[in-house]
Parts: structure tokens; sequence; C-alpha cells
DNA sequence: GAGGAATGTGACGAACGTGTGACAGGCTTG
DNA sequence: CAAGCCTGTCACACGTTCGTCACATTCCTC
């Protein structure tokens, strides 16, 4: 899975060149033309990275990048500043802002897509992705250990969300009972295999609706639909 | 303890240029003025950052950089680039290589001094250096070792102290019991994963109110709400 | 549609994990 | 040297969770 690049600039000319060469390079692009989407987005798509036009009709560049840099959820999405103006003052507060780059008009493409493949790779080794599975409305996040559905937070056990974490990691891929006692529950050889079935079940009860996604092959396992 | 910078150039000007403003900025410094010694000294001292020159006597700019990314002991050590060429070609080389940024000469020392604030607090953690940590009326200040909820401080041990930190600052994401030993006690002796639980509650305990913020995960671990 | 096998369901005792109170050793402080 | 605090450990209590069983239901085969 590609990562996702916002660009926010109000010209056109200049997010068509950006999109075009990222998409180009291998990334997922989003765009926004001013602050108030730029920051809905961010907080919505949750991006690896922001490029960010300083000069903005509306909301300034400098507060979106505050704004981003408030919020523990978007602190760590690194930010590359694009500026008109030359002048080493507006550097200096993009950079003290948080921002981790910056690139000044007219930049070269081929720059910043380099740029943005540094900045990535040097987060990718930092940060945490935080681990997540989705499927739908259903989100199971390994990190905060929290499984939600339709944005309500689901109550489950320990071995209840590792179940639905290793079936839902392997979608698609039928996990016979044997291999699911040796991945979740770390067994070896001869146990009843009907806990299997008990543990689905709580977990199908747990996930209302979204139990239906657990699929019962019979003779042969389990499996979270594709 | 500042972090140590190797500057590494063959122009004795450039090279105090360098060590005045870096100092003046905080950071202890070391330097090296060609490619033999610049490595000896990157694996004696292991340097929180290297600046480089591209253009060396003996070996290149760009050996060091390949070198130092080949030795896992110093391959996470970033590198902004020194070029006296303007031409993107040298630019391309010098990050596509896993230097972490590049400036060209004639450079402003205030800007060098800024890329390098940049570069190692991304370095240092995932996000800002953070020295205070709030949630709703609970302050955590690093620097004063002090606690306040709603005004009123706190008296917190140092375990305690450390504990809520560690905590807090990674809100939202389960700490097992094995993560806390490991980053609060520091893994010396081997002790019993109780004392976590202990501490915990004695932590709740004083913080009143706020305790409840400190959510117990069963079977996983302690996670601060988000 | 009958029979058999596999799975879903409900219930229950045991085991486990966590909260709590207490205590002893080690360290600092006066 | 005594007093006090911090810390790590233990034992006990309590609620939750787990694994197992018996029984009901579904599905497939013939």
């Amino acid at each position: 899975m590609p990562d996702t690049i916002l660009i926010v600039d109000d010209e056109p000319d200049v997010v068509d060149l950006l999109v075009f060469n990222l998409q180009k390079a291998g990334y997922k692009t989003s765009t926004a033309r001013e602050g108030r989407t730029a920051l809905q987005k961010i907080r919505d798509e949750l991006p690896a990275l922001v490029v960010l036009d300083l000069m903005l009709p509306g909301i300034e560049g400098t507060d979106i990048c505050r704004q981003l840099r408030a919020d523990p959820k978007t602190a760590h999405i690194p930010v590359i500043m694009l500026t008109a103006k030359a002048e080493e003052v507006d550097r200096i507060v993009g950079l003290e802002l948080g921002a981790d780059d910056y690139i000044t008009k007219p930049f070269s493409p081929r720059e910043l897509t380099l740029r943005v493949k540094t900045i990535l790779r040097r987060a990718a080794g930092t940060s945490m992705p935080s681990e997540t599975l989705k499927h739908g409305d259903l989100l199971v996040d390994r990190a905060k250990h929290d499984v939600t559905f339709k944005g309500k937070s689901l109550d489950l056990t320990a071995t209840e969300f590792k179940l639905l974490a290793t079936l839902l990691e392997r979608r698609g891929r039928v996990q016979t009972r044997d291999m699911l006692l040796q991945d979740v529950w770390g067994y070896e050889g001869d146990v009843d295999t009907r806990t299997v079935d008990t543990h689905v079940r709580r977990l199908r009860e747990k996930l209302g609706k979204a139990g239906d996604w657990i699929e019962t092959v019979r003779g042969v396992g389990y499996r979270f639909i594709e």
C-alpha cells in the first residue's frame, strides 16, 4: 500500500505538476486548495506527508503547521513547506514551526520528489506506523489495542483481540483450527479444537453485524472475508 | 549532555565558521579535515550528526557516506552534505546515498543551524521534544520534574514520575508490563512484573480523580486514555 | 428426507489476572 | 544512629475470562 501525500496549494498548475510527479514516483495523492479543507483532510486521511504552501487564502500555511503539530494524532506527520519568497525569514519561521523541509518556488519536481523520499524513509524508521488493520467500518489498532466498529469502541478480551487480528491480517485465506491454536494460543499439539469455535462465537457476538465478516469454512476452519 | 556534531571539511574557514555557530547553538563539535580521520572519528565518537563536505582530498564525501551507512553502528547517524556545486546532479547523488539534507555553498550559518536542529529533533523522538506533557488539567513538566493537576502540585516519587511521563507520552497506545519495565525501570535487575501493578496503583492514588486516565487493558498492560 | 458429521449455543467450574493491603530491606536525611 | 521514605515483593480477595462439556442446529451426502 503506497503512502498518501497531501498537497496543499491554491495554484492549480502547481498542484497538477506535483500530483503528476508524485504519482509517477509511486505515491498516492490528495489535494486541498485552502487551509480549512487541508486541516480536515489531514485529520481524516492521515497522510504520510504534507506538502504545504506557505501563502494560502484564508488560513496561513504556518497556522496549519501549528495546528497539525498540536494534535497528537497528526503531530508526527512530516511537512514540506513551499514558498515563493526566498528570504531566510520565512525559512526560519517554517523550520522552527516544525516543518521538516522547505523548497522555494520555482522548484524542480525531481528535487521535491527526492526530498519526499528522503523524509519518508527517515520517518519510517523512527515513528511507528501504528499498525492498524481495517475492513469497512471495522478498525483494529494493535498499538492501541483497540477495536472500533462504525466509530463505536468494542470491548474485546485479549484472546478475542488476538484472534480477530490474526484472522483480519490473513483475510481471504482460510485458517484451520490448528493454525489458529498455534498462532493465537501458542499451543502445540492436541487441545480440544472446539475451543476455537467458542471464541469465534464470542467474537461474532461482540462484533454484532460485522460478525458476518467471519465465515466458517465447513470441514476446514474460519476465514475473514476479503 | 549536548549532542556532538562532527564537521568534515578541508577548508579551515568553513570549519571555524561552523564550529563557532554550532557551539553558540549549544552543540559540542568535533572536526576532521579529510576522509580517513573523519571515518575514524565517526566510529570512535559516534556523533549525533555529521556535516560533510562533498569535495574532500583523499576519499570523496560520497564514499564516506556509503561506508557510514554500511556499518550498523553508524547507519542511523544523520548526514548533512555541503557542496559548492549547485547542480542538481550532485544533490541527487547525495540524497540517494542516504544523506538527510544538503546545503550549497555559500550558505548562511543560521540556516545550517536550523537544519541541524530540525534533523536532530526528528531523530531524537518521533515528534517535538515536548518538554511538557498535557492532558486536560494534568500537566507534566519534565524539565522541572513537576506534576500539577488542576493547578495543585502533586508529590510524586521518581519512579512514579517516570511511569506517568512514559504512559502520557504514548497516550492511547497500550504499554505492556515488559515495555514499561524496560523503559521506566531500565530492565537492570529482573524485577517482578507485579511491581508495575503496584506502582500504577500508587500513581493512581496520588493522581486522584485523574487516576482514571490510566486504563488497565486486561491481559495486555496499561494505557493512558487518548 | 434420513443419517451422520460438523458447527452453533448455553452453561459452569477452574484458572487466571488484577486490585489491595501489608511488610521488609535499602537508601537518604536529619 | 534513628527516623522516614521509597521500593520491590508477597499473600489474599475478587471479578473476569477461559476451556470444556452437553445439547441443539445446520449442512452435506446418499
